[in-house]
DNA sequence: TCATAAAATGACGAAGCGTCATAAATTGTT
DNA sequence: AACAATTTATGACGCTTCGTCATTTTATGA
């Protein structure tokens, strides 16, 4: 029984660790990492905060934990836009649509990418989860850089540079999406309109020939639910 | 005297908040501005606890007006571009090597952009800060805009999602800069000389013919050195 | 020299992180 | 079923830091 029963402990654990996850994520969002506290956390689970601690040995793990569950997702989905093998135009936007989806979907590790990152976070975090995030970027950048590499056009310095460049222009909207800075009482259109709008630009520069179909973010969302399989978003 | 003391008084207030300013900057680059304390400031400046308080209400405070500070010099930079009235490419390339610059120069700053203008930490500042902060922003922004309008071949709404893109490129290559991660470890050249060629690429899908010159990193910053008038950085 | 005003200080309350002794629940045995 | 042994859950506690404010120190002026 010792296995069994071992066994069903574990799935009840799992269970609750799911649970502490997205009551998390939730709070993260809604209030931001800083003004959630282990407390608030337990209370929504419903268990005391020592039991939280018998998951996560400090809060940064809660959030790198998210941060690692997320990046799994993103490479699982950036995955199936690489196999379905199509040009670059339309592989480089509908990545970036998957960032876009995710930044909306979780806001609450979206908005936190930058603390993740930062050296004095890392060093609070367990050995297992700062290699983990370490790994997951690689992971990535190496699959971004696949894509960036199909322009024959360019060496592999540019195909660097294209691919830094997207990096950084993703990383940047994703901060600019869940800052609270309305653009569109500005006189802008949403935030994803003008990513797409701004990456056709950059992919012009890059040499690549405009498609038949004009690839906007409505296109790029319709062509996303097809690939990801998703009914809506 | 009342007002030669307190002028004399007012000037010493005033040389000790940059003393306080420069503490903070220092300590915020250095350890990060969770792990810095505001005991730490008073140490570094030599003056206890309660007096730093007399100068800054809350610790986000003293961030908020360090992230002013350098809007505002951000912002007699740019304009030193704007009066040069360059082509469109090197006035873009220079603006954009002042940020560079700035992300160097005030690291404890850059690496905290995303924390100071998330909802959470503007709720906690002065109604005064608050307004700054979102005043400096579209000053800078409507600079940038400034700037793409040039390019003729443009409407409206591509000048909008041209800057947009540029400053979420500028947003995100910040980030990449202050984090831990050290990119030529994986066979990259510096962020600054990569940004730059992305941003040549982007600039290139805008449709601006090439100049005659290269814009690398390094033609950057001597240009920069020109038109700022300044040795060395 | 002393009185008054201004400024600096650090002890204190409040709040949150993380720990650990204790309490509760579960499992195994007779 | 009753009891022992082990596992798991709990929240009080220690520690740290933010921000306050009564007290002390310094500066000003008569």
């Amino acid at each position: 029984m010792a296995s069994s029963s071992n066994t069903r402990k574990q799935q009840e654990i799992l269970a609750r660790d799911a649970l502490i996850l997205l009551a998390a994520n939730e709070m993260f969002a809604e209030q931001g990492y800083h003004s959630t506290t282990m407390q608030n956390i337990a209370d929504k689970v419903g268990y005391s905060k020592g039991t939280i601690y018998q998951h996560y040995a400090c809060k940064e793990d809660v959030l790198a934990k998210l941060f690692i569950q997320c990046g799994e997702t993103l490479q699982v989905d950036m995955q199936k836009v690489i196999d379905a093998k199509l040009d670059i135009r339309p592989s480089i936007l509908l990545i970036t649509g998957i960032f876009l989806k995710h930044t909306k979907e979780v806001p609450g590790v979206a908005g936190n990418v930058t603390l993740v990152k930062s050296p004095a976070f890392i060093a609070k975090l367990a050995p297992q989860y700062q290699d983990e995030i370490k790994h997951s970027e690689q992971i990535m950048l190496s699959q971004i850089i696949g894509i960036f590499s199909e322009c024959e056009y360019f060496d592999c310095d540019q195909v660097k540079s294209a691919a830094f460049g997207w990096w950084s222009m993703q990383i940047g909207v994703q901060n600019l999406m869940v800052s609270g800075w309305d653009i569109t009482a500005m006189g802008f259109k949403t935030s994803e309109e003008h990513i797409i709008e701004s990456l056709n630009i950059f992919i012009d520069g890059l040499g690549i020939p405009s498609a038949e179909c004009s690839f906007n973010w409505s296109n790029v969302k319709k062509k996303m639910q097809q690939i990801l399989e998703i009914n809506e978003f």
